[in-house]
DNA sequence: CACCATGTTCCTTG
DNA sequence: CCAAGGAACATGGT
């Protein structure tokens, strides 16, 4: 469920629906999840807090508590398969295939699901303070800021700008599209890209992203995956929600299909061993 | 069986 | 210290 805009649809649907919420009881059946605390130390820091109200930054989730530590939010990052939804608290949660944690409330359970095992629940902030700027915040990303972080590199402008510390919160998905809107190939050496390239990015970027979480919000999610409309996510699993998320993209996942603009085929090339997708005859070097 | 998958972290090499 | 490249993590789908 990965990047920017999932997260960020994630963060509004719960941010409305688990305000208030009480932790009375913790299950963690995947202790990796938690690292680096221990499963005792992190149940003390959680047990009997209540949810305040929940932010992001980039793509963790930030959890802010109440009635404990006021300044240690609890920090979720989903990895490559996390999924969060409320159950009532009379369903079978526990029986749940790969139920990682669940966090049961008076009335609701809290659970996280995650296939891979790669997502992460903790009170360590190090991975946040590290965290590039908010590409959706004008006063921090814009076109200089581009300039500056691509100066005098040789990287890929892709591996570049998937780079967390760089940028917060683009993934393999929108990078490709990114790069696509930008007519940028993919392997372009960041520092070879005059300036009107990167207020041309710089846009790319913010219109990739906000485009993504306006569709989120507003489309009619399948939110579990089960046609129940509460849970979570809508791409992964080859629902119909799924479908119609895979159909807006225009390079991700379309090797072979006509490029959108001027109908060559989209290829696909591996970088830093991720799928890579791009028009040739658009994007050049 | 082979290959691919929305991500991060750690290790090695230069 | 920095940058680049690659493997590892764990599991499932096609």
């Amino acid at each position: 469920m990965p990047e920017l805009p999932e997260v960020e649809t994630l963060r509004q649907h719960l941010d409305g629906v688990a305000r208030g919420f009480r932790v009375q009881k913790i299950l963690v059946n995947k202790p990796r999840i938690v690292r680096p605390e221990s499963v005792t130390a992190f149940k003390r820091l959680l047990g009997g807090q209540t949810i305040h109200h929940i932010d992001r930054r980039g793509k963790f989730l930030m959890v802010h508590l109440n009635g404990g530590s006021p300044f240690k939010p609890l920090i979720i990052h989903l990895g490559m398969s996390g999924r969060l939804f409320f159950r009532d608290r009379s369903d079978a949660f526990q029986d749940i295939p790969h139920l990682a944690v669940a966090l049961e409330g008076d009335d609701r359970v809290l659970c996280y699901v995650d296939v891979r095992g790669f997502g992460r629940w903790t009170f360590d902030v190090s991975s946040l303070e590290r965290m590039g700027p908010e590409p959706l915040d004008p006063d921090t990303f814009h076109p200089e800021y581009l300039q500056q972080i691509c100066r005098d590199r040789s990287v890929k402008i892709k591996d570049l700008l998937m780079h967390q510390e760089r940028v917060a919160g683009l993934g393999n998905i929108y990078v490709n599209e990114v790069l696509f809107l930008s007519r940028l190939h993919p392997m372009r050496p960041a520092g070879t890209i005059p300036k009107p390239g990167l207020v041309v990015l710089c846009q790319a970027i913010r219109k990739t992203l906000t485009e993504a979480v306006r569709l989120g919000t507003s489309s009619d999610l399948d939110f579990e995956g089960t046609g129940r409309g509460d849970g979570f996510f809508y791409f992964g699993r080859s629902g119909q929600a799924d479908r119609e998320v895979k159909e807006r993209f225009m390079v991700y996942g379309r090797e072979g299909q006509p490029c959108p603009a001027c109908d060559t085929p989209i290829l696909r090339m591996m970088i830093s061993q991720r799928g890579t997708y791009y028009c040739p005859t658009c994007q050049t070097l």
